[in-house]
DNA sequence: TGTACATCAGTGAACGCGCGTTCACTGATGTAC
DNA sequence: TGTACATCAGTGAACGCGCGTTCACTGATGTAC
């Protein structure tokens, strides 16, 4: 049945919103079209009706995650230490723990290696990412921010990682200190 | 048929060789059982005479893996120099263009985190490699050393991710650049 | 050494299942008059 | 303002497909005598 046009948009957004979560979760391979589509509430036929294809999918929820993350983190760039505190929280065991509501780099990153259509949005992100660590952080020297932010970012990314697929609970506290402390103090 | 004793051991190898590349290059969810088992030369049938599942030939190929790049690790103990090289290695476009040879970290790093029986094997590898790394690479400071082996894998690590995940092959070069000059001249 | 037979890795058809995607149909909404 | 009808997002059955896994069967190898 038709229905008011003002609910189409928002239905578009908590699609987005659910599927970013969900593949930030379990990875594109493990959510289907269906899951996504139980999670906003509807059936999986209308997908179709917002999205020419899963992939398609992907991409433009990697976008909108990308779009939610830069504004959180727009938030931390007013001072110095508030960018050590996004650093802290980034390094921290509750982003550990909460993959879905987390950065898309560690918890997607290996999958968007050979998902061609997800690889822009990624690096469009990647890139937005690392200009704002680098313009903002409080690096001792200005000339070198662009490949400390780097530098920084790379470690982030793969302690997140390193923490989250290692059994032992005490190592994984063991990696994040270990970065937290060489930014963050 | 039944085959000579001499081959079936060298066939359980040869299925943990082709599925480690194969799982590292494509992810876990994007190689088939068929697709190892063909590229072994065999049909799918005889999988389960070797392998209870194909999440038993997950973790036994993750260890397959470890063992061989510990191996190779250790080619590179001799001497501080050495260890710098291996990390100019590691952080390599060549590296980077051949995830199937590559280190596990890396390329199945975000599948591991949600792959419970891959958990253990990765933690051993991950133990192992800090270790090495924290013993053998030229540190200002023993007393720091573990930690530091820790931010350099989590660099290297994420460098090689973002390396891999990301659309411009220029800035791909940067993000190696980076990390490479940070600890390895 | 030669023969008869049990073994068991490999074969390939078949299983149930869930996937991404399609489509004929529904019916409240928005619009034309 | 009231009525008739076109619109189109949502429904849910159905599609072909490839997956992980099973299993009755095959036949060269290894073994018992």
């Amino acid at each position: 049945m038709r229905y008011p046009a003002s609910e189409t948009a928002e239905k578009h957004d908590r699609i987005l919103e659910h599927a970013a979560r969900l593949f930030r979760e379990r990875g594109f391979g493990g959510v289907s079209v269906s899951e996504i589509m139980k999670s906003t509430g509807l059936t999986h036929g209308p997908f179709y009706n917002h999205f020419a294809s899963k992939e398609a999918l992907m991409a433009e929820s990697l976008a909108h995650a990308s779009d939610e993350a830069l504004a959180r983190l727009a938030t931390f760039e007013q001072s110095p230490e508030q960018m050590r505190e996004y650093v802290r929280q980034y390094l921290s065991s509750e982003h550990r723990d909460a993959p879905g509501q987390g950065c898309i780099m560690p918890a997607l990153g290996s999958e968007i290696c050979r998902a061609p259509v997800a690889k822009a949005a990624f690096t469009s992100h990647a890139r937005a990412v690392i200009g704002r660590f680098a313009k903002s952080f409080p690096w001792s020297a200005k000339r070198t921010a662009r490949r400390d932010a780097i530098r920084m970012l790379s470690a982030m990314v793969g302690a997140q990682i390193l923490a989250r697929a290692v059994d032992d609970p005490e190592l994984s506290e063991e990696i994040l200190d270990a970065v937290r402390s060489e930014f963050a103090g």
